[in-house]
DNA sequence: ATGAGTGCAAATAGTTTGCAAGCTG
DNA sequence: CAGCTTGCAAACTATTTGCACTCAT
């Protein structure tokens, strides 16, 4: 799992348990929060975040403004997220549709790609209750 | 072009303006700078923003941590870019491919469907230039 | 032993909120 | 005139940086 030069550490170990053990994308904080045996600091979850995801290992979701969330990259499938605008509640979307894109930026010479993407809506049990928190 | 109930206000012409003379999306900020004549305050910028794309008028897309930029909806077509990870280029891509997506989603009860997405890459600039900045 | 990784403290960056005053419809 | 908008000041949240110490290899 950590084939890319990067070392075990207890740091490490504790966030891809956290991250393994959400099936939804989870912040930054958060996973400091639950890895948290008290001695991990939020700065290095961040660090390891930024490590490990050019390591390939996790991916960022990019949700409201400024927020992030990350998951492990499903070793099996790529896959994205519905998001509920109004109450947060992320399900996940079968598959990836990128793939025509990509092929349209390595036609433009880039390399290495990679992609964010996330759709947003309104959730069944939101549309059908009125009450617009 | 402000269908939606928005007053049509000296910031918010000033923003459309500079949005409408940037081909690639623009940060907060610079629209700030830009549409700034000095009296534009960067707060009524965000939510503006905010309002605007609330209204469809413009399409925000998250680009590296924590960073958004903003730009007018194509009325003709709906389109997203390849951002180089090195020098921070921005290049249109044809079209987009997340309908199949948006299906899924809506199959699963989520109404008014919007959608970010981003690809990153290495430009063929930078991966001819080996100085890794 | 050596440098990647960590914790702590402090700094940034981007964005949001409260409130009184201004301007649009 | 009423209420959407704005500006200003200040608060926040998420993330980054510097530095000395530690631990994996």
């Amino acid at each position: 799992m950590k084939t890319k030069a990067l070392r075990i550490t207890n740091p490490r170990l504790a966030m891809l348990r956290v991250l393994s053990e959400c099936k939804n994308p989870i912040s930054a904080e958060e996973i400091h929060k639950l890895a948290g045996d008290g001695t991990l600091d939020l700065v290095t979850v961040y660090r390891n975040l930024d490590s490990l995801e050019e390591a390939g290992v996790v991916q960022r979701h990019p949700i409201e403004r400024g927020k992030n969330l990350y998951a492990l990259v499903s070793p099996d499938h790529h896959h994205h997220h519905v998001i509920c605008r109004r109450c947060g509640l992320i399900e996940k979307l079968p598959g990836c549709d990128t793939i025509k894109l990509e092929i349209a930026a390595k036609n433009q010479g880039f390399t290495d790609l990679t992609h964010i993407m996330e759709i947003y809506g309104i959730c069944p049990r939101c549309s059908s209750n009125p009450s617009h928190e």
